[in-house]
RNA sequence: GGGCCCAUGGUCUAGCCCGGUUAGGACAUCUGCUUGACGUGCAGGGGAUCUCCGGUUCGAAUCCGGAUGGGCCCACCA
């Protein structure tokens, strides 16, 4: 071989690092608000906690593609670096590590440890994504746009405050003190859209009650017997024949002695239990809606704490769990429990604790949603889905929210509500937006006087619910804060790229918000991921063994093979990723396939101008014409199952194998149409693999063609006049020719370099030339 | 209970929208091979009644209906 301009044998992931650095110190990914044609892109901030799981690891390589893609159709991409460090995650993981509860410690004091806390992890998660090659604007720089950033800067938290002191405003904020999702386990109330609902085992017991007015025994089954304190009717169906004598009496509730009125009602199911069901306060949400319906006096039996209230006797002070299992206990021994059945209960839980919930009423702030359902059905109509199905699952939550958005939090370690309260009136004092307000341990803006004349205020302790901060990240990375006017061009933001698990959450909140804000849909484009699970299929878990970590991944293989693995396994648009060590070695492979091609072409000179092409050269030229078209358009996509396959089969299928072979004698030679063809498919090839595995494609580039990074380059334009059908119909018998004459060597046991002696079929001809040096055709 | 998606060799998948190819590839497996770059390579082989049943059609993996089996999302069954 004459001198390779690549001197290192293969691909080495140790220059990875090597590649990032320079990447860097060029700084070719900066951002510029001057320039033109911005595309904006906004990604879920990873959580700071501990480290990153695969799906971390390619869901983010994969937005990184985008990026690239973008960038190199001529774009200039906004793609900050986010790192989420709010909410309960970090409060609960700094109550373990420190073996304390929250409520136990000053708020000032606890704030800190959290501080603490999440100091500990937050390199950790910002050396990984550089690791993987991520091009985001900035790693270091704050409080511009396309820096770095993190959710719990004061700077994000005035932002927060800002919006909603600006819906507060516009009258869409309103305190109640309705019953609400309540997770014993955080102490705080949470939303519609932060339940998990879990099947859980459950026994359903019957319970023997008595008509007051009859003396007649009747039998109500209940998952919840430890609610009966709070029982204050029971129905049976109006259509239900067993139970219409029973309309206008009343039943006795056992141990309690409490007669509560029997009702027909709609609600009540006659072929579940025994027909009969008790309404408490509150075992479900059903019963909420009955007690507003039917006008019943509520009565609390478990306090913030998740522990029962006075109300129920004796039981007092011990859990639910608990005081089910010694109520249960108690009517066994005084034969009112006639039966129980082992059942499976779909129950609600916390999608943080994972936690069974309780509807506990509490007061909250509330900001209005139910009203803006069908304008968010428009505005999700004027957003590109990738892939297109996915707006489905918009679409089903937005058929599901029914009631306004709790937003308000009893937690510590997240952004403040701002507001104070007249010791006098009572009239909340709301501050003028611009400054990240903390009312429990400051007061209001200095100067600040109640309506009624009073000065003294006492400051809001309740914080936001995270997705208040979440729901405005666009907002944040388009600079709103800094820079209005630039803002202003530049909203919407062009692409939203999350998983398919947050769209209730994260993508449904964001549109809210911007809606209730800015009349206008948040994002162009909305990329929707699917999951990384085992290579079983099942869940990534610790005790299922099929947990693989991106660190050690990258340890071993590089992170262009963990890159490439993540687009050749499936399209992620539309099916989760299956993932075992296994396949991803497999594509450590193609990059030294690409690699020794491209280490091969290189030792020959590339002329300025394609000289006179021959038939194989306009042929693999038509191939790369087609791999261009499929390519480009899935990448367009954002999609790159179909790009990386294609290039994949276009190099170790077609070009290595069959046209290298063909030309090799050729370029040996010195012919210019086959070196200038075998340069043209290599810088085509790299240029479409670039945005999928950024450092061999780069090491490449700068090895080979350029002084400066191929990152830089724009994709090739495509070119009609190299398309040819019937080309590369004749190419297809081509490669159907060599292969039988490789068998046929084979099968006499020559070498594939002896001597042979075949007829070129007439249709290939045209390639004579090459085939008879090739196949060494006498 | 409602909705959405899916079903292709041992495994993961492409093809299906716009019916007609020996159903393509990767991983695994088997055999052989220094071929002027690559043994992390090259060449070749074996392995699929395209879940099932109907229908449309000259022709169905592809279109239609149904069944079965998965997965996901939503929902107040005590």
């Amino acid at each position: 071989m004459p001198d390779p301009k690549l001197s290192e044998k293969r691909w080495d992931k140790a220059f990875e690092s090597e590649l990032f650095k320079q990447w860097q110190r060029d700084g070719i990914y900066s951002f510029d608000k001057r320039a033109q044609d911005i595309f904006s892109i906004d990604t879920p901030p990873p959580y700071a906690s501990g480290t990153w799981h695969m799906g971390g690891a390619a869901h983010y390589s994969q937005i990184d593609m985008i990026a690239r893609v973008m960038r190199m159709f001529g774009k200039h991409v906004l793609f900050p670096f986010g790192v989420d460090r709010n909410g309960l995650p970090i409060e609960v993981r700094t109550e373990q590590d420190n073996n304390i509860s929250m409520h136990d410690v000053p708020r000032e004091e606890f704030i800190a440890m959290c501080k603490k806390t999440l100091d500990r992890y937050k390199m950790e998660i910002a050396e990984t994504a550089k690791r993987l090659g991520l091009s985001c604007n900035a790693w270091d720089v704050k409080h511009e746009v396309g820096g770095a950033y993190t959710t719990d800067d004061p700077e994000y938290r005035r932002l927060t405050q800002a919006t909603f002191l600006e819906l507060w405003k516009r009258g869409l904020i309103y305190e109640d003190n309705r019953p609400n999702n309540y997770c014993p386990v955080c102490r705080t109330t949470i939303a519609d859209a932060e339940i998990e609902y879990t099947e859980l085992p459950t026994k359903l017991n019957s319970l023997r009650f008595r008509v007051k007015e009859s003396g007649e025994e009747i039998i109500i089954a209940t998952t919840r017997p430890e609610m009966l304190a709070s029982c204050q009717a029971v129905l049976f169906n109006p259509s239900d024949e067993r139970y219409q004598h029973l309309e206008g009496k009343h039943a006795i509730i056992p141990l309690y002695d409490r007669a509560v009125p029997l009702m027909a009602h709609p609600s009540a199911k006659p072929e579940y239990g025994s027909g009969l069901v008790m309404v408490c306060s509150y075992g479900d949400y059903t019963d909420v809606l009955l007690f507003r319906e039917l006008g019943l006096e509520e009565v609390i039996l478990i306090n913030p704490e998740g522990r029962m209230t006075e109300r129920v006797g004796k039981y007092a002070g011990l859990t639910p769990v608990e005081a089910r299992k010694a109520i249960l206990h108690n009517l066994d021994g005084l034969g009112f429990l006639v039966k129980q059945e082992q059942l499976m209960h779909n129950t609600p839980t916390c999608w943080r604790s994972k936690n069974p919930l309780e509807i506990i009423p509490m007061p909250e702030y509330y900001l209005k949603q139910t009203e803006f359902i069908d304008d968010l059905r428009e505005v999700a109509k004027e957003i590109r889905f990738h892939a297109p199905v996915s707006k489905n699952m918009l679409d089903a939550w937005l058929d599901a929210v029914s009631m306004d958005w709790p937003i308000s939090r009893r937690r510590y370690y997240a952004t403040e509500v701002p507001l104070w309260y007249c010791e006098e009136c009572g009239k909340p004092l709301v501050p003028k937006p611009g400054k990240y307000y903390q009312p429990w341990r400051e007061g209001p803006p200095a100067g600040s006087k109640c309506e009624c004349g009073s000065s003294s205020f006492r400051g809001e302790e309740r914080v936001f619910d995270t997705w208040m901060d979440s729901s405005i990240s666009e907002v944040y990375i388009l600079g709103k804060l800094w820079d209005e006017d630039w803002f202003g061009k530049h909203f919407p933001c062009s692409l939203r790229a999350q998983g398919k698990d947050i769209v209730r959450t994260w993508l449904y909140y964001t549109l809210l918000r911007a809606y209730q804000l800015f009349k206008k849909r948040a994002f162009d484009h909305v990329w929707i991921s699917h999951h990384i699970i085992g290579a079983d299929g099942r869940k990534m878990s610790k005790s299922l063994g099929n947990v693989v970590m991106p660190n050690p991944m990258l340890d071993k293989y590089g992170a262009d093979t963990l890159r490439l693995w993540s687009c050749m396994e499936a399209s992620f648009l539309k099916s989760d990723l299956r993932c075992s060590e296994e396949r991803i070695a497999g594509n450590g492979k193609f990059l030294t396939k690409l690699w020794n091609t491209a280490r091969f072409i290189s030792s020959f000179p590339e002329p300025a101008e394609p000289a006179e092409l021959q038939e194989a050269d306009k042929w693999i030229l038509a191939e790369l014409e087609s791999l261009k078209g499929s390519a480009l358009s899935g990448l367009e996509e954002f999609d790159f199952f179909v790009p990386a396959s294609g290039v994949w089969d276009f190099v170790w299928n077609k070009f290595a194998p069959h046209y290298i072979e063909l030309v090799k004698k050729r370029a040996y030679d010195g012919d210019a149409a086959a070196c200038w063809t075998l340069h043209e498919c290599m810088r085509t090839v790299l240029k479409l693999m670039a945005p999928m595995t950024p450092y061999i494609t780069d090491k490449i580039w700068l090895g080979v063609y350029s002084g400066k990074s191929i990152h830089l380059e724009r994709f090739p334009e495509k070119d009609e006049s190299r398309k040819d059908d019937g080309l590369l119909k004749r190419g297809v018998a081509l490669m159907d020719f060599n292969s039988c004459v490789w068998k046929q060597k084979k099968d006499a046991g020559q070498p594939l370099n002896s001597e042979v002696s075949v007829s070129i079929p007439a249709n290939l001809s045209v390639f004579a030339d090459d085939l008879k040096r090739m196949h060494n055709i006498t």
